[in-house]
DNA sequence: CCAAAAGTGTTTTCTCTACACCCATGT
DNA sequence: ACATGGGTGTAGAGAAAACACTTTTGG
């Protein structure tokens, strides 16, 4: 340990996450919120976070929390901005790094979720949050409206096999618009990034809808050829 | 305060700053750096930064780093990223959130530049730094030239008066390639946020080039009515 | 009068947008 | 046979790209 160092003061770390989930029946994009078990504002709807621990990276505490929360690993995370207010948390100076994370809102084992006491809320109508966690979860909704223009992260918030319908109802949450049927299909189409799978799907229509895959191999070669994902449209 | 927080490590919190300037002379985009006066990596040369202070926000420990090396207020300043590697910093465990500014190159007071030992080192031919700093300098960048085609952050980097030609110069720069002149000075102005001085700037050609201003105002009023800033050009 | 940099329009190409009908199937 | 949601193409407008010559003036 270097003594310069020492006269510096110290701080508690957090680390908090803004879950997105995709409800493909209800068309909606929902949000993970969990009511905080312990004080201060107990019993207050909060995103899900935790201290940073001496060993981990500001990651591995993302990671950490994500997988106490969902039970999975390997999810699309990405560290979106540290708020560093003196007063944020009334419970004592607190620096908080935010994190968003995109789930397919059927991934989640119900059995956690109930033992956390986690909930998904629709964007739409959401509770009042404790804290600034309200602002880390309007800077994560815009954040993800410019990303999922030119990144393919829309496909994290699909299961696997998704329809065209699906993908569009997606787009169309999150940008909350309409968009035209035809132009959405040619452009995503003209990319050559979706495999149209053999089988349909046959809930929601009798004449059936097809099924495509997300091509990630293939998307990351385009990318180091210098091509750039675009999915803006009327 | 409160007991439950109090089971968790605390941690030394940094700032680093990337200052970007622009040398118009030179035509380069240029990085201020410093020789760093303390160990660890005494004398190896580092981005500007310093420790989080108790009673200041992340932004102000950041704006009061800048105004030290600086003797400026007021720069466009934005947070970037937080680095929370363990081993990071080898002296001891610090989480740094870096932030990025930029500043015309000649507003810098250069007896406050001596005192601090500040230099400008080009981009395109940088010293090795230390930690994590490189690191820093390409998200940087990379954020740079995102945000310059879609944002008036270039005018941060020129005087107040400036032409045309400068201008194209300095997003030749930032982008490394050849722009086409017709079609930039058609974009930039048909935007009509610039404003033609009476004067010409007369040091670099005998023609002379007339001089223009960035209107901020119309800028934001515009903004505030749907318009978006946008500068991309073959 | 000439060298050096500033300034200026038009045509072509491509991309974006708007728009309406047929298809497949279960009941 | 019909109701329901899935699937398809084209024409017109607007934006982006390519491209070369004239202007000014100090020396």
């Amino acid at each position: 340990m270097i003594k310069i160092y020492s006269k510096n003061p110290k701080f508690y770390l957090a680390v908090d996450c803004i879950i997105f989930g995709y409800d493909i029946i209800e068309k909606e994009l929902k949000l993970l919120l969990i009511k905080r078990s312990f004080e201060p504002a107990k019993g207050k709807w909060s995103l899900s976070g935790g201290f940073v621990q001496e060993e981990e990276s500001l990651d591995e505490a993302a990671s950490r929390i994500l997988f106490n929360l969902t039970g999975l690993s390997d999810l699309y995370m990405e560290q979106l901005y540290t708020y560093g207010d003196v007063n944020r948390d009334p419970g004592s100076r607190v620096i908080s790094t935010a994190y968003f994370a995109l789930i397919g809102i059927n991934e989640l084992d119900s059995e956690i979720q109930e033992r956390n006491g986690a909930h998904w809320r629709s964007i739409s109508n959401l509770p009042e949050l404790i804290f600034d966690h309200r602002e880390m979860v309007d800077r994560a909704l815009t954040e993800l409206i410019n990303r999922i223009k030119v990144h393919p992260v829309g496909f994290e918030l699909l299961p696997d096999k998704f329809t065209l319908v699906q993908l569009q109802n997606l787009y169309e949450a999150i940008y909350q618009r309409k968009i035209d049927k035809r132009n959405f299909r040619k452009k995503i189409l003209s990319m050559n990034l979706l495999e149209k799978q053999t089988d349909k799907e046959r809930e929601t229509s009798r004449k059936g809808a097809w099924y495509f895959r997300f091509n990630e191999v293939k998307y990351k070669e385009l990318t180091r050829n210098g091509f750039f994902f675009n999915l803006t449209v009327s």
